[in-house]
DNA sequence: CCAATTTTTAGAATCATTCTAATTTTATTA
DNA sequence: TAATAAAATTAGAATGATTCTAAAAATTGG
């Protein structure tokens, strides 16, 4: 099971690999039907869940908004907390830290620095400056 | 403006702040119903907007799940993976430490450890052994 | 090839949350 | 205090992401 994927499966999770930017499920789905423009969205929905599930993406959930998914290996996020904005970051493996900190033995963590990108640093001086 | 609170606000306030169990705006406006009999939905969502805006409470995320509200004050959280059950804990301020890692300076940082929880460790072992 | 299982499709349904517009309340100031 | 402006609340429609259901298609194992 574990080695097998369906046709959309692969491509989806190739979509998910070769990008960078951390997509949403409609843009995976506009991706993909440049390929196969019978592809449905549910489908992508399926494979989505299916991918997380078998542990070959990870799923990056900001408040507000839609899901993003990404490559498995570890590492961190830095969200904008303006507007949502995702960098990849790696901090290393602190699991360890993180058990012995709270004496308790973790599956994994999920880490967000937030910060504010430069973009809505330069609104925000604008605002301010009003 | 930062002061003052209207009638709702100041209400809400109290019921996350006297609850430790990170409700949901549906959940807060089950409670204030008992004794505000005419508040709206809507009601509930502006305020913890406002709340949230003004830095009074603080919006949990866990994907797949209704937004969460809890108290200020820095601390992390225990989430549970498979049934998204929420504990607090605090692993203390690692903020320097994860700026002087990433070389840039940040706002905050949100850090979920991801465990199973008694309940849901139980259920995976019944099924296993089915 | 047949039966069983898994995937995909199509589209309706759900659910949290936001939005709009009207109304009420509160604050301001004349 | 009356009049006006600003803010909060209400009611309910709208949105948008995601899930669900049932049927059709594809794949797999025997």
């Amino acid at each position: 099971m574990l080695v097998i994927l369906t046709k959309y499966a692969r491509k989806i999770l190739e979509i998910i690999a070769e990008s960078r930017s951390h997509m949403t499920a409609a843009q995976v789905f506009t991706q993909l039907k440049k390929n196969c423009p019978g592809v449905v969205l549910a489908t992508i929905y399926n494979n989505l869940n299916r991918l997380c599930e078998e542990g070959r993406i990870r799923r990056i959930s900001v408040e507000g908004l839609p899901d993003r998914y990404d490559r498995i290996q570890r590492h961190d996020h830095l969200v904008c907390q303006r507007c949502g904005k995702l960098l990849d970051i790696d901090l290393g493996d602190l699991r360890a830290q993180f058990e012995k900190k709270a004496g308790i033995s973790i599956l994994s963590y999920d880490l967000k620095l937030l910060y504010l990108c430069e973009d809505c640093k330069k609104n925000l001086n604008r605002k301010e400056s009003e």
